[in-house]
Formats: C-alpha cells, sequence, structure tokens
DNA sequence: GTCTATACTGGGATAGAC
DNA sequence: GTCTATCCCAGTATAGAC
C-alpha cells in the first residue's frame, strides 16, 4: 500500500479514484492552507503540504510550479472565500434584516475559523509587504477587502477602519492560538473574553484544540 | 580591511574598537529586527542579520546559542522596548494632560516605526502560536500589552479590546508595506489615508520608503 | 571577542518512469 | 495524473585558530 491517505483535512475522498487536475489542485489548496496558516510561507515545507493532502512532493510543486506559486493561489482561494462570506452575510441582512449588518459580517468572519488557516495565511501573506511578488498580491486583496466595505456595504472611511481593524485583532487572537491556554490562564482567558465580546461559545467550539500541530 | 562596516543600520561604531558582549548583543538585535521584521522568523538567514550587524554569521550563533534564541531575546526586546514607549506617553498626559492618553498613546505607538521591524517582527511572533516557545513568548507578551492598557491606563475591556485592535491594523499596514504604492495607486492611497487618521505626514516621512529590501 | 573553514541537514526543484 | 529517485543550494551550527 504505497498510496498514502494520511492526515487529509479535506473531504473524504474515495481511495481507488484518480482525481482531475481540479480536483486535486483544490485539495491542495486546503491542505496548504492548514500548513502555511501555521508555518508561515517561508515556515511551511511542500513536503508537509503534500503529506496533509495525500501526495508526493514533488507532485505538489509540478501542479503550481513553485512553493510561491503554490502560496500565491492560496491567498487567492482566501480571499475568494472570505468575500463571498461576507457577501453572504450582506444578502442576508439585506433581506432578513433581523440583525445588524455589521454584526452579521463579524461572525461570517468568525466562522470562517472552519476553514482552517485561513485568517492565520491571510495574516501572513499581509506581512509579506517587502516580498516582490506575494507583498503585491497581499495588498491587492488587502485593498479588495476594503473596497468591499467602502463600495458594498457602504461604510464611510472611519467605519470600514473599524471593521478591518477589529477583523486584525480577530486574527491575531486566531494566530496566537489563545485558546491553547484558555481556561487554565486567567489572563488569557479574560483577554480572549474580552476579544470576542459575542459569539465566544462559537468560538470555542469550533477553534482547534488540539491537533494543530500538525 | 576584513573587518566589514556594511549596512549598519546601527548607531555609528567606531572602526577600531572592540565591542563588550551587551554592546554586540544590542547590536546585534537592532539588525535582526529589521531582518526579521522583513523576512519573518523562518524566512530571515542569521547571515543577513550578522551582514546587516557586520559581524560574521557564527558569531551571530555564537553569542545567542541558535536563531531562535536571537528571536526570542528579539521579541522581549521589542516589548520592553514598545512598553516604555507607551509609559513615557502616560506619564507625559498625566502632567501636561493638553491631549488626551489615547491620543498620546497611539502617537507613540506608530512613533515607533522609527524603531526599524518592531512592529512587523512582534506581528510576526503573534502569528506563530504554534511553535512551542516562540508561541509562549508571544502569548505572554500580548498579555503583557493587554495588561498595560487594563491596569495602567485603567481601561475596561471595551476600551482595551479596541486599542489592541487599531495597533493590529496599524501593524498590518506597515507589514504589507502600503506606502510602497502610497500617491501611485489611488485606491492604496485612500486605504492608507484612512488607516492613519490623524499623523499622516509623520508616518509618511519615517516610514523607509526606499531600501527596505535588504 | 571574533573570524575562517566546514560539517550536516533539510528542502525546492528536476528527470524520467509508470 | 502521479510517483521515485535524486540533484543541489542554502542555511544552521560546530570546531578551532587568532
Amino acid at each position: 500500500m504505497t498510496s498514502a491517505a494520511p492526515t487529509d483535512p479535506d473531504v473524504g475522498e474515495e481511495p481507488g479514484r484518480r482525481l482531475s487536475s481540479q480536483e486535486r489542485r483544490a485539495q491542495i489548496i486546503l491542505a496548504a492552507l492548514t500548513v502555511f496558516g501555521s508555518r508561515g510561507y517561508e515556515g511551511a515545507t511542500t513536503d508537509q503540504v503534500a503529506k496533509a493532502a495525500g501526495v508526493s512532493q514533488p507532485y505538489v510543486v509540478r501542479l503550481f510550479g513553485s512553493k510561491e506559486n503554490l502560496f500565491l493561489a492560496t491567498i487567492e482561494f482566501s480571499l475568494d472565500r472570505l468575500l463571498a462570506a461576507f457577501r453572504a452575510a450582506l444578502a442576508a441582512s439585506d433581506e432578513g434584516g433581523e440583525r445588524p449588518v455589521g454584526k452579521r459580517i463579524g461572525e461570517a468572519y468568525v466562522d470562517l475559523i472552519e476553514v482552517r488557516g485561513l485568517h492565520q495565511t491571510l495574516a501572513h501573506a499581509y506581512l509579506l509587504g517587502s516580498n516582490p511578488a506575494i507583498g503585491a498580491a497581499a495588498r491587492q486583496g488587502f485593498v479588495r477587502v476594503w473596497r468591499f466595505f467602502r463600495d458594498e456595504v457602504g461604510l464611510d472611511a472611519d467605519e470600514a477602519r473599524t471593521f478591518l481593524a477589529e477583523g486584525m485583532l480577530i486574527s491575531t487572537m486566531i494566530g496566537l492560538r489563545i485558546v491553547d491556554d484558555y481556561g487554565s490562564d486567567p489572563q488569557i482567558t479574560e483577554l480572549f473574553r474580552a476579544c470576542f465580546p459575542n459569539k465566544l461559545p462559537h468560538v470555542l467550539e469550533v477553534l482547534p484544540r488540539n491537533e494543530h500541530r500538525l
């Protein structure tokens, strides 16, 4: 049995079947998200990604051309996913109209924790401004989010800034893995509670408690 | 002339003189800040740090024991510096009392741009929660800042959270190197302006425009 | 206190088979 | 579409001289 089907974070794939190139790409991007998320761009290895996706390391490189390209693809996927979630929240508010838009979008952001590594990977990208290719993509991606708040939600500059700021804080808390010490360390517990004023139970349930050491 | 004195970001060091171990450590930490800041923990190499500090690569390792230890020392330095700046701003407000504390502290945070790489290095650390040693240090460091706002400034949980959030946004903007496209790209320009409602001129002056590609 | 030389390892990428 | 084998560079760390 050489065909390894190890710690796939993705959906169940029938063992015997050969996937299309597109399916594989999607699967690998999901895996890359978790690896890049916890180790960062440079810290992550294509082999870790390959292992997580259940394919060989050279194949990952083959499919994306290079580690850098894989990272760029992963960022793009993340932003598409993020904006899709925001738009859904916006649309839901327009109709149902029970709770304010802001609250809905905020919750959508937290819910994205379910896409493992998404927040952290984006945060890593945002720190790579000095990198020619990645930096450009990151800036452009951040602007996309900004435009969403300004143009689609219709916020003014100040309101939009506040949203971005709260989002960055949430990402930081996730990146810090503050949950690990939640409950045991009172300082951490207080900080954590304060940063997720609402949504606390949901977050605690969703955040990966143990198996994050891949 | 073997004694290289290349791109030292630090203060002028008389060429002929032998520094004490402590002086060297300080000098290397300053250099490490710029390198870790732009490349991240894994992306940075001890050789780049050595070059920036004007010493040999093995000596950097010798002095700190390992790259990881160097990073931990760099984080600790950054936090000490950060809190010192905050405390100074707090004290100044208590006396002079012209402008509100919050504004002063916010400005102090932005002013720290002058310590090259400080914001970015801390931001990188905050993303390394999965790393046993670094993650623990990062969490503990973040809590120190939190406690400052709660205990020393006397903010309630909600106010403190807002401060942290705005800080994370500023760090993100710096990490993204949004300045690079300031002026040329109108989108970026708008975003940048919105994120630094005040302090814009100061930031533009201080932020390293060109030589950030080390 | 600081360097040069170097050992050792890990990881991205390529070649080529199946 | 996917693997195995492998090349090769980059980068941390050590040994030991000055």
